[in-house]
DNA sequence: GTGACAATCTGTAACGTTTCAATGTATAGG
DNA sequence: CCTATACATTGAAACGTTACAGATTGTCAC
């Protein structure tokens, strides 16, 4: 009673997800000219691959990820690796969305792969790479010297990078040009009169924090500001610590009459810092501040603001990690993205 | 010269990442011994046990996980499936992250099936199982009659829902207690003299609709408080929309003198809307409000806010999927989570 | 009619793992 | 000394896929 089924060649087959097997059996083909039909070889003819294909339709077949990984090697997984403290938080569901779109008709799948503040960010790589779990990786906080980048350059992994380096190598990377921001925020400032700016920027491990530094301190000679240097946060402080520096330096005799702000949470503090210090926005001082999601008007009307557009990075650092696997060139697969004008408030129609 | 390798036993084995043949020869072992002295197999001598489990160390043998996919079908994935249109924001990043701490040190992988507004919601559900791509799955935007859990539990698929379902079926879950926080919400605007209240809920088609609505009505009589209805919107629908609806209600005769808002994102634009008719958050109106980060009180001092945690909301989903995958009841997985007091404005120290 | 050649199709092996059914080796009982 | 019994270890097969080397046709030139 229970001796264990033997029925060698399973023919009837029609328990379970079908595989090429079942496709074998049904079209009295080899698995072998079945696999290959339905990858369109060209040794094979065309009525055979129609009618191959026809049935793996009809039936709903679908390649078993395992086998093909098993004996290709190709995992069909794109992973993106992220922070688990720093990342600001809408951020990480645009960038899921946007890769998500890209990949959607494709046979990949998104893998999410967190480190934490305390670890070494490149352990996960390390962990994706040796364990082979990934044909492509996604990485933000990018540094200029970034042994993330480094590492998997050397080991061959296909990856972009959410942020540029700066070290000579050429891989895939989308960022937004916030060179172009700080220099159109200053200009902006300038232009309504503020000659003493703020920056508050980006932590200094990241590479964006030099192409903000870099415009904005270009375009104040430009526009011929000063600068009131703000450096002892970055966007990466605790919304607490914004808040409190901000107000210290408002009640200064010497205070900023504008500020730039390289992200919006960051925003919230600097105005609540502003208003501690029980000067207004719009009348003592202006904030130029990228955003994310349309939210900051809300927030203030005074506010002025750039926008970002997290999903669109998602979308076009998919498309560089699955040119490169798809075999293009690392250096064709790099973009950046141009920040909008500054905004002000506009009333809703 | 392009003679193909035939070494068949590749006693070097010293190339590319070990495996149980590697971990064999180095031994003296045979291949089976091995894997089963790897997983504490009881057959296998304590002596033996100890000198695998050392070497593999040593090596750092990690199991290939299409091998074990392919024969034992076993995936080590949980899938989260999340709406890319709906989903609020920081809410997607801080599930994301909860999740992830949990399976951390598990050797499960978390991946991300996102599906849009246009597509039948069972349809990601479908794939995932009829691929088998997935030991588990965690779902959202859970409904009182969810085809997609009663289709996972017919399927006999492993799953957590962050909300519950209404169906008389049992499984695991993970919700907010929004009834609390609607009648505590209510207690509190009416302890502060407030007397006309207007709720701005979850979408109807959502279980937690009716949880916050209960909770709003019952305590409503509680207090004796008076329903405005405020039902031609609800947390899903745009920021305009719901800003515009907020002033015409606003504007009329008999309006709100509170609001219950179950969003944050919801909450701007509730605010933007009493502000657009000329009223003044604190002295016309208040709002409490449901929010995920402390973010709401640097918006308006004003609000009144009541904090859920998304990350304990991941972790615990994730705890839950990992406990039914383990073989625990899915009705011992089932978890609430009380809502924090409402709270008004403190200010930093 | 024979050989050459292209066009199609097919069996075998392998990827790394686990399960099944043995195999071998001591130990103890009779 | 033989046999039962427990213990420790093992090879073979299978999961679904693809690469490789053949195998089977039919066609055509000579």
């Amino acid at each position: 009673m229970d001796r264990h089924r033997t029925e060698k060649d399973d023919e009837a087959s029609g328990q379970g997800r079908p595989t090429l097997k079942t496709l074998a059996f049904m079209t009295g083909l080899g698995v072998t000219t079945v696999s290959r039909a339905l990858k369109d070889a060209p040794e094979i003819g065309a009525e055979t691959r129609r009618r191959v294909q026809l049935v793996a339709r009809q039936i709903g077949y679908r390649p078993n990820r395992a086998g093909v990984r098993l004996r290709t090697g190709k995992t069909n997984v794109i992973s993106l690796v992220l922070n688990t403290e720093h990342e600001i938080m809408s951020f990480v569901s645009d960038i899921i969305y946007g890769v998500s779109e890209v990949i959607a008709d494709t046979p990949y799948h998104l893998i999410v792969t967190p480190y934490s503040r305390s670890q070494d960010p490149l352990d996960p790589i390390r962990y994706l790479v040796e364990t082979g779990s990934a044909d492509g990786v996604i990485i933000s906080r990018t540094q200029p010297n970034d042994p993330r980048a480094r590492y998997m350059l050397e080991r061959g992994i296909p990856f972009a990078t959410h942020g540029r380096t700066d070290m000579g190598l050429i891989h895939p990377y989308h960022d937004f040009d916030n060179y172009a921001f700080a220099t159109e925020a200053v200009r902006h400032l300038a232009g309504i009169g503020r000659r003493r700016l703020a920056l508050l920027a980006p932590p200094v491990e990241l590479t964006y924090h030099r192409h903000a530094l870099n415009g904005f301190t270009d375009a104040l000679s430009e526009v011929g500001a000063s600068e009131i240097p703000f450096n002892t946060v970055s966007i990466d402080h605790s919304i607490e610590q914004i808040r409190m520096r901000t107000a210290q330096l408002m009640r200064r005799d010497v205070r900023p009459d504008g500020f730039v702000s390289s992200a919006a949470a960051a925003t919230l503090a600097i105005v609540a810092g502003i208003e501690d210090a029980g000067l207004k926005l719009g009348r003592d001082v202006d904030v130029v501040s990228k955003q994310s999601s349309d939210l900051l008007h809300l927030f203030r009307r005074e506010l002025l603001v750039v926008n970002e557009d997290f999903r669109l990075a998602g979308a076009e650092l998919a498309r560089s990690v699955l040119g490169w696997i798809g075999g293009a060139g690392p250096g064709s697969l790099q973009s950046l993205s141009v920040p909008t004008d500054v905004l002000a408030y506009r009333r809703p129609d």
